[in-house]
DNA sequence: TAGTGGTCTAGACCACATT
DNA sequence: ATGTGGTCTAGACCACTAA
């Protein structure tokens, strides 16, 4: 656990040595190895604790800065950005990195097979395609420790082609999508995301335990693999009042 | 315009290569210079075509990368992101970089002075500050061309240390965090962005042309300096019907 | 097998902030 | 004057894709 004298394992492991790098620091931050927010080390200090190269440690503070985690400026150096910068308690924590799709910090997600069904219009409208055949469809509520309601209704619906892999899949094991990389083999190389403000329909109101047409944030997100096709596709629905999105941006220049 | 030999004027500007070639190849990109996505040319053409290193390239093609204009693949290559995944017609395009803050591609943004006042208390809370003083206040609504209403209203908070340029800024010639940075001197370098759906107020009712309590999607912007400064604190409602936010996300490893 | 993008090194110069 | 992070070069090896 002590940290002065870091190791990056290379062992079994193909991932790059940037991407340990940032684990490590991640974790050392999170548990608050730096009481001093401004005692971060330093580029070249990071290079020689690690024995890496500049390119190796920047690449790994860059995944660091861009989760808000820490702030660097040309001169001064380092910083930790405090806790209270970094979402408050309503605020869903990041992040510009594939975090997004493991925001499972303090919540937990129960969800349900649904069947398989064609997909609904609005999906169809939005990814602009035949999307022809059955999709199999699953319901979550996303609850999170010590809040009064549900935080999320989630409907994802799988790729007909994935159909094999669709029907292994077991709730409350883990996420729908990690699940369905683990049972195909194929990996999610990309996510967009669409934001936009509705109002409850009735189901959403039910589920959710909200008045009927309030507002509610709806996220619609496209899973694709590596050569853009659609793995998964999903709509979530976040209480206006209980839920907002929060990322941090560098200015450039 | 013929981008074949393309040359990167490096004269009095003193911004960075990679982002001078960044400019030029997202020009060529929108233009349709390049009528088959697929032979967008290779780190190594675009290192001999510009006379520059690899790593120029790289961070220049991360950039469009971000923003979701194109899309890598190792063993593969380069190939442009059609535009029909890069955001619908509802869609307000992008983005992960500083381009947020010029995002008024096709829309008009027209504002008036509010006077002084002491900042409003959800954003006193937000940004956990004692935030004492007078900020100066300005409204604006944003139009977008050939649309029925406009699609956002924006109220701004200037802090009170900037009285002075916050006093002469001018409705109507550019953005004001612009203005701010041109009449202070002070270069924004972070902003901070907080997403919620909202019911529409009052008189975000009337601005807008919507009902009342009709779902909006608000974004809280902290605009800050390099050293953790808040410059302008501002909040947007956009119309839930008229207006999506969009971003792409590329999964590490 | 040839070529792509991803990772990584070891240097260098610079703008900038602190002292 | 020193040290920081930002930019940039010229190499290298690798994993991967496609021919």
């Amino acid at each position: 656990m002590s940290a002065t004298v870091g190791k990056i394992a290379q062992k079994g492991s193909k991932k790059p040595r940037y991407q340990e790098l940032a684990e490590d620091l991640r974790a050392e931050i999170l548990s608050g190895e730096y009481p001093d927010p401004t005692q971060f080390p330093t580029e070249s200090a990071l290079c020689a604790r690690y024995g890496v190269s500049r390119f190796t440690v920047r690449e790994a503070l860059r995944s660091l800065q861009t989760e808000g985690l820490i702030q660097r400026r040309r001169g001064s150096g380092t910083v930790i950005q405090p806790a209270s910068a970094r979402g408050g308690a309503l605020h869903q924590p990041l992040s510009n990195v594939g975090e997004i799709l493991q925001y499972a910090r303090d919540s937990k997600y129960l969800f349900t097979p649904m069947g398989k069904a064609l997909l609904p219009k609005k999906f169809a409208v939005h990814i602009g395609e035949v999307a022809s055949g059955r999709w199999h469809h699953f319901r979550g509520l996303r609850v999170r420790q010590g809040q009064s309601g549900p935080i999320a209704l989630t409907d994802a619906y799988i790729h007909p082609d994935l159909e094999a892999a669709a029907s292994q899949i077991k709730p409350n094991e883990d996420t729908i999508f990690r699940q369905i990389e683990r049972l195909s083999g194929i990996r999610i190389a990309r996510v967009t995301q669409d934001i936009q403000a509705v109002p409850a329909s009735s189901t959403v109101a039910a589920e959710l335990g909200v008045p009927r047409r309030s507002p509610c944030l709806r996220i619609l997100r496209c899973y694709l693999d590596a050569t853009g096709r659609i793995l998964e596709i999903s709509a979530s629905h976040h209480p206006g009042d209980r839920f907002a999105y929060t990322m941090h941006i560098e200015v450039e220049g």
